[in-house]
RNA sequence: CGGGGCGUGGCGCAGCCUGGUAGCGCGCACCGUUCGGGUCGGUGAGGUCCACGGUUCAAAUCCGUGCGCCCCGACCA
């Protein structure tokens, strides 16, 4: 299929000097992607391979589920987005065209499609429905980083279901569930698929697809029989020895310790003993957040637990309605108090008096202020869920799955008639796959000193063949007839006849990294036979030149 | 948006502080050598030093402005 030669495919010794994820490295050095700009990546001809065999896979488990796969523009016309409110995101990039009409670059497709959808579809009897697509998706991201981990302009899989009810949109999400479980597993990539935010832009139930590496921008909060991410991650505090609590709160000489720290060596307590205040304004009211010292308040879990947005309190605000910062406690707090569900509510903590250099020691929450319990802070390793102990992994989102309900469908004015002659709103879903985070997350999950290590099921050729030996060589004859087997056999293969010698050559096929290389040179050849290595775990064996082809073909369906 | 850093042949970097002939390694071309782990030797090509402006007899180097790129943070009183 490939000759080395004639493909165009520039290796590099070293590393871009400014790179620093593994995948980021290794893939231009790999020459499977260039850069363009920051967040804009060209790939190259291996790296698209590579890509599109992973969208091929994508496209099979979609049509498996009755996906009907479809095409839509990048540049949209900017009604719809104002019509579904999301034209003010910061990250939509914005322009007019000639005749001054504002347009917009696609970060994703639901105004489209459900314009579509609302278009056509009349009748109950058109629904359900799964339509998706392949698209360049443009988002202006304040940073893009690590190579084509995190870009302003990516290949996405989205697709949307179409329901008559929240029931049918439960059984699309389901339907999608086990499409895109089979894919993550065909793939070859390590996988959790993760209890997610819904976000404040509507939709009522949410996964993400998490691959663990270790240049995620996320973390996953993971125990048995649970994953989340640790944006709504919700678990079992491990408990704080709290001293016994007196008869009322006493009153502590805590001078300039404004640290949980501090407070906490000052009095000999662990940090869980304390009590930490945080401030907040919604609609212009106040309220005052607690959490235990060792804990810290999850933004998205406090914006859930609230329904509404919110802002951190200005130091005046402070001041004016509590007391000096460093020193603000629940205990005589003029505002609604928020109390997080890891607190003891009969312990005995210690909380800022409100006043300067002054802490309370022993208040009780259930005695000394009214509160409503909630779950606001971010989960730690070590807290437990149903017993188990949590442990926090960071990870790249490759999937997500949504259910919008009818957030689109109701300004769209997406809905259909029913049998008894009455308009109701379709029930929708979306879910998401990015190609290029999916390939980098195979790469920085597998690769080795030596280079990347690619999955079987994502590998751009399935072998890479290698001659050791001069133009007019034995061995040269030998592969050249062996290449043309392989492919006989049914195998994607590269040939490296280049005219290199056998270190330069082995070092690029790992670095490439192709499950299987076959070396065909002196060393093996008088024994009539050549040399087969796997790639992951560099495994080393050899086999008779005579069905060499149907032997490599084999053992090449038994990787990983 | 805040903070830090960088921009010099294709790649990785030095030179800048202290202004005065633009360097190194790799790669590339050619010749020879070698041929199971980036072999060795020789010859050679290749650079508006990010851009613009300023200072100076003289600017890669000093000053200013702009552009581009990377990293960290975006949060708890």
């Amino acid at each position: 299929m490939t000759r080395l030669t004639n493909l165009f495919l520039p290796t590099e010794r070293e590393p871009p000097g400014d790179a620093e994820a593994i995948s980021h490295k290794l893939m231009v050095r790999a020459g499977l992607i260039r850069q363009v700009g920051s967040g804009l990546w060209s790939w190259l001809p291996a790296g698209w391979r590579v890509h599109e065999r992973i969208v091929q896979i994508v496209r099979e488990e979609m049509n498996r589920i009755g996906g009907q796969e479809m095409l839509m523009p990048v540049l949209h016309p900017a009604e719809p987005w104002r019509r579904t409110g999301r034209y003010e995101i910061d990250e939509l990039f914005k322009l007019k065209d000639r005749r001054g009409a504002d347009m917009v670059l696609a970060m994703t497709h639901e105004e489209i499609i459900t314009g579509h959808v609302a278009a056509a579809v009349r009748s109950y009897r058109d629904l359900p429905m799964i339509l998706y697509h392949f698209q360049v998706k443009e988002r202006d991201e304040p940073r893009p980083r690590a190579g084509v981990l995190r870009t302003r302009e990516f290949i996405m899989k989205d697709a949307y279901s179409f329901d008559r009810d929240s029931e049918g949109l439960e059984v699309s999400y389901q339907k999608h569930v086990e499409a895109y479980d089979r894919m993550f597993d065909r793939l070859g990539l390590e996988w959790y698929r993760v209890e997610a935010d819904v976000g404040m832009m509507g939709g009522i139930g949410a996964h993400e697809y998490m691959a663990p590496c270790a240049a995620g921008e996320n973390e996953v909060a993971l125990a048995p029989g649970y994953a989340a991410n640790v944006e709504v991650a919700s678990a079992q505090a491990q408990p704080v020895p709290l001293p016994p609590a007196p008869a009322a709160p006493e009153e502590v000489h805590t001078p300039g310790m404004t640290t949980i720290n501090a407070v906490a060596t000052a009095l000999e307590l662990p940090p869980g003993a304390l009590l930490k205040a945080f401030p907040v304004v919604v609609d212009d009211e106040m309220r005052l957040v607690i959490v235990r010292g060792d804990h810290r308040v999850n933004e998205i879990k406090l914006q859930v637990a609230l329904g509404a947005d919110f802002r951190g309190a200005r130091p005046d605000e402070v001041s004016n309605r509590l007391g000096p910062p460093g020193f603000i406690g629940p205990v005589g707090a003029q505002m609604p108090i928020l109390l997080d569900a890891a607190i003891e509510p009969g312990g005995g903590y210690v909380t800022g008096a409100n006043r300067p250099d002054l802490h309370l020691r022993g208040v009780v929450p259930s005695r000394d202020f009214p509160f409503e319990a909630v779950d606001v802070r971010s989960v730690v390793a070590g807290d437990t869920v149903a017993g188990g102990a949590i442990r926090l992994e960071p990870a790249i989102e490759v999937g997500n799955l949504f259910k919008l309900g009818t957030r689109y469908s109701d300004p769209l004015r997406a809905a259909y008639l029913d049998q008894d002659g009455a308009e109701q709103p379709i029930w929708m879903g979306s879910y998401g796959f990015g190609p290029a985070r999916s390939a980098a997350a195979a790469v920085e999950q597998y690769a080795d000193e030596q280079g990347i290590s690619w999955p079987r099921s994502m590998a751009p050729f399935d072998v890479e063949l290698v001659v050791l030996g001069k133009e007019g060589s034995e061995e040269r004859a030998l592969a050249e007839q062996l290449y043309v087997e392989l492919q006989q056999a049914g195998l994607d293969v590269l040939y490296d006849d280049r005219d290199a010698g056998p270190g330069e050559k082995f070092a690029d096929a790992e670095l490439l990294g192709c499950p299987v290389r076959l070396t065909v040179g002196r060393r093996s050849l008088g024994a009539g036979e050549i040399e087969i290595q796997i790639r992951r775990g560099r495994g080393s064996r050899t086999v008779p030149v005579d069905g060499a082809a149907a032997a490599v073909a084999e053992l090449w369906r038994e990787l990983p």
